[in-house]
DNA sequence: GCCGTTTTCGGCCCGACTGTTTTCAGTCG
């Protein structure tokens, strides 16, 4: 049975949750904490590093200890030590410590005083108003429990990027419109640009007169104040949102940007440097002995240091930091870096607009070719094209060509790869066009080693350029298909082909570390939005930042280059 | 439990806010 890294890092997580609770030593925790991140991050699966034979005690944080229980939960489905850690203690007290305010003493106290031992039990002593009786606790504390109890079903996703920019940027416009406010950031996974944003971060400087906490607080879209202080609040929107913020002195904006973009591994990671060089970092400056010697810009706290300026998307301690000491960091991608856009579709499958509203959507916003790919006729849900449809296409496209100035409508097709790896249409039309995208919508329960086999076989086929969203997730909603990436890796280099990065915001897909295990084999990714209408050429935006989570320069990235130097690229032999 | 240009033992980030205290513990980020 295959054993996924997130399997692994759930273990992970489960068992530092409860020997928390039992009080075991916190660094010992958080060694489960950092081994179930370094796991979850890795763009391979544990389970295939193992069979190819690979020492899973090089990765960071892990030793031979936890090297030998990430093998227990491949070859076992589970961990011994866990099994024994929830006997001990009760698998559910570890749910208990996700409700806000609840952290480890209070379950433990809670348990240990009146038998809690579920989360029912725990309303329930709630409501009968036995939590305030015990030491430590009191009335606020108990209400809060039952608000967290019954806040907890529907708060336990993160938030797509996407969704998160739009209130993000109105609670800007509103910070800074607050009398006396200088400079608002915002800061946390927002700004590292990660796929998925648990909360927003955001940093402000201000006169000390200046009303910002209260009016922050006051904000139309606040549901509830969890915190209100001089420097720090918190609030939740409306939309289930939690937002902190923070008011710092202008002398240590840079090195509180620093500290609250982290992430929390890469901070620690870097600290690590500093306390070489004798120098402590916080959230207030670098200091030497108790002399500031940084901390108005981020620019500043890099060269106290040492580092070379690390940009925000690297910053998850993927080896950033070591690419910093050796100064070999990339060079990453920018949205102005692409010239055209290789994932699009027209009404004539599912698409929203026109092929000349297409066309003339994507030479209004810049780019220089545009290809069209509708769905092939598999998909027959959405009128997909068949041969004689897809030549009429390519005919109108021509003439469009030729009427157009300024941009290249290129001629192409996202076509299904079906079950057996071949493709949806003849080898005629396929080689008449100028770019081949294929992917799969169909059967995506197949086993791991059949799912890529008819991937591979499908890039077999002299005219595939581009394998389309390559793992066939959408966050929040459906799971990656089983596929040996890898393997797809490598099958494509060999046959000249391309991965896409997949710029839908739904999508994202290929992830972060797939980019980069791509980059690192030098395989091109095309970052395409997959446009269903005019306005989603604005997405190139979220492929341009995923991509530069996954350390992709311009070089890397296919549509950076002119069309004619592409079509070179995109021929096979 | 990890890790080593202070090292194989003894560190491992630390400050703000809240609620419960009457001087601080727990939690969070």
């Amino acid at each position: 049975m295959p054993i996924h890294n997130k399997q692994v890092a759930e273990q992970f997580n489960r068992l530092a949750d409860l020997l928390e609770i039992q009080g075991a030593n916190t660094f010992r925790v958080r060694a489960y904490r950092n081994a179930a991140q370094t796991v979850e991050s890795l763009p391979r699966d544990a389970q295939e590093m193992l069979e190819d034979g690979e020492d899973l005690s090089e990765l960071p944080g892990i030793g031979d200890d936890l090297a030998g229980k990430i093998k227990e939960i491949v070859n076992n489905g589970e961990l011994t030590l866990l099994k024994e850690t929830e006997e001990e203690t009760t698998a559910e007290l570890g749910e208990m410590m996700k409700l806000p305010g609840v952290g480890p003493k209070r379950v433990k106290a809670i348990h240990d005083a009146l038998g809690v031992e579920s989360m029912d039990q725990l309303r329930a002593a709630a409501e009968n108003h036995e939590i305030r009786e015990l030491e430590g606790f009191g009335k606020k504390t108990e209400d809060m429990i039952l608000r967290e109890i019954d806040r907890r079903k529907d708060h336990t996703e993160r938030t797509k990027l996407s969704a998160v920019d739009p209130i993000a940027r109105s609670l800007e416009n509103h910070l800074s419109g607050i009398d006396g406010v200088k400079k608002v950031v915002v800061a946390g996974s927002y700004r590292r640009r990660k796929e998925t944003v648990g909360d927003l971060d955001i940093l402000i400087t201000c006169r000390n007169d200046s009303p910002v906490m209260d009016r922050f607080v006051g904000y139309d879209e606040v549901e509830e104040v969890v915190e209100h202080g001089k420097t720090r609040s918190m609030v939740i929107l409306q939309s289930g949102l939690q937002v902190d913020l923070r008011v710092v002195p202008e002398v240590c904006y840079g090195a509180a940007l620093y500290y609250f973009t982290g992430s929390k591994a890469h901070n620690i990671a870097v600290r690590r440097i500093a306390q070489g060089k004798k120098l402590k970092i916080n959230e207030y400056g670098v200091f030497r002995g108790d002399d500031r010697i940084a901390g108005a810009t981020e620019e500043e706290v890099f060269e106290e240091v040492g580092l070379p300026f690390i940009p925000p998307e690297l910053r998850e301690n993927r080896g950033e930091v070591e690419a910093a000491k050796a100064d070999k960091l990339p060079k990453l991608v920018r949205l102005e870096d692409l010239r055209g856009n290789l994932h699009a579709h027209t009404k004539d499958s599912d698409g929203k607009y026109t092929l000349r509203e297409m066309a003339e959507a994507a030479k209004k916003s810049g780019l220089e070719y545009l290809a069209i790919t509708d769905h092939s006729k598999a998909v027959a849900a959405v009128k997909g094209l068949d041969e004689k449809r897809l030549r009429q296409q390519m005919e109108r496209i021509d003439a469009l060509n030729d009427e157009l100035g300024g941009i290249r409508i290129l001629k192409g097709i996202e076509v299904d790869i079906l079950e057996d790896g071949s493709l949806d249409l003849d080898d005629d039309v396929l080689g008449e066009l100028d770019l081949v995208v294929g992917s799969i919508h169909s059967k995506f329960d197949l086993s791991k080693k059949k799912q890529t086999e008819r991937v591979i076989r499908a890039m077999d086929h002299p005219s595939f350029h581009i394998l389309g969203h390559p793992t066939g997730r959408l966050i929040n909603e459906r799971e990656a298909y089983e596929i040996d990436m890898e393997r797809i890796m490598d099958a494509a280099l060999e046959r000249g082909c391309y991965m896409e990065l997949n710029a839908q915001p739904d999508r994202l897909d290929l992830n972060d570390a797939h980019c980069k295990l791509a980059r690192e084999k030098g395989l091109k990714v095309a970052i395409s939005v997959d446009a269903h209408a005019t306005t989603d050429l604005e997405f190139l935006r979220f492929g341009i930042d995923q991509a530069r989570r996954g350390w992709l320069e311009a070089d890397d990235v296919l549509n950076t280059r002119k069309w004619g130097d592409l079509k070179r690229l995109l021929k096979r032999d």
